[in-house]
DNA sequence: TGATTATGGTTCGTCATCGAACTAATATAG
DNA sequence: CTATATTAGTTCGATGACGAACCATAATCA
């Protein structure tokens, strides 16, 4: 690869980074007081892809180590947002179900975003999207994939 | 906004945030250890556009709260690879510039990644990141100047 | 089947992050 | 000029993130 081309790609994963950063905030400031993004999408993506996993497939699917995933679900049970139970199949293992108060709140959190996502969407029409994210989830499949093998 | 279009922007923002967390990972595990991949963005910055930076205007660059930048550069000091200097023009700023270990630091870090790189650039070729990253520069530039009109 | 290895999860210690409150210095207003 | 408001940076306290070591259970294999 010649020299002047790796630039390019740290400044895609810098973009990135920055982008994350910021979106990271404009969830927060929606959330209540004491919740962090993190947690939001876990709650999201039990409800989105369907509950009754294990903590580590949901840090497998967030690509966070697993004590990380140990945590965020220690403050989402505490708070009534999450069920943990034994999983039946495997004693080593649980499952993580969302309750009903977990829904709501993922509502309402959703619901306070929606100016924001307006306000993007105003700027950023649907095609915008759908144009840059499968590329994006390309590139996260293959970081995905090539971290596994680096392992 | 159609209630189905905004599942699609958070998606964009979850897909981002992986890359995120994934070429962090990555960074970080080129760095040596102790290092974080935040510390290292600070360091890069520098050589790339140029020091003599007050430390509000690093971290405004980078999006993070300028107690945070205080922490990093506290520790990117200890380390000797930036001075802090008191800024003649004004008494309440300062300035950072990169020394000579710092730049060095930098260099072998690149170099390090250097395989990362060629196994990303292997999969996404040159052209592929030249697709996305002015739509990423796009989105980053409005979450930046929107976030600054909400403020 | 008993010993060994692998897997899911937690604990512990350390450092990073960040909001809020604070200090010092500069800019602005009256 | 003096008083007030703003700005740059730090300090403090609380929480999050994560590697390493650990425990319990399950799978492998000899």
């Amino acid at each position: 690869m010649p020299d002047r081309t790796m630039p390019d790609y740290f400044r895609l994963f810098n973009e990135i980074g920055i982008i994350g950063q910021l979106s990271r905030a404009l969830l927060e400031a929606r959330l209540p007081p004491g919740f962090v993004a993190a947690q939001f999408s876990v709650l999201n993506h039990l409800a989105r892809v369907g509950d009754g996993r294990t903590p580590l497939g949901i840090a497998q699917a967030f690509q966070v180590p697993k004590n990380s995933m140990t945590h965020s679900l220690n403050v989402l049970e505490r708070e009534g947002l999450i069920e943990i139970r034994r999983n039946p199949q495997d004693g080593r293992s649980k499952l993580v179900y969302i309750t009903d108060k977990g829904r709501m709140f993922r509502e309402d959190v959703i619901g306070a975003l929606a100016p924001d996502i307006a306000r993007i969407g105003a700027a950023f029409p649907p095609d915008f999207v759908a144009r840059l994210l499968p590329d994006l989830e390309t590139l996260r499949k293959f970081l995905d994939t090539d971290r596994e093998l680096s392992k």
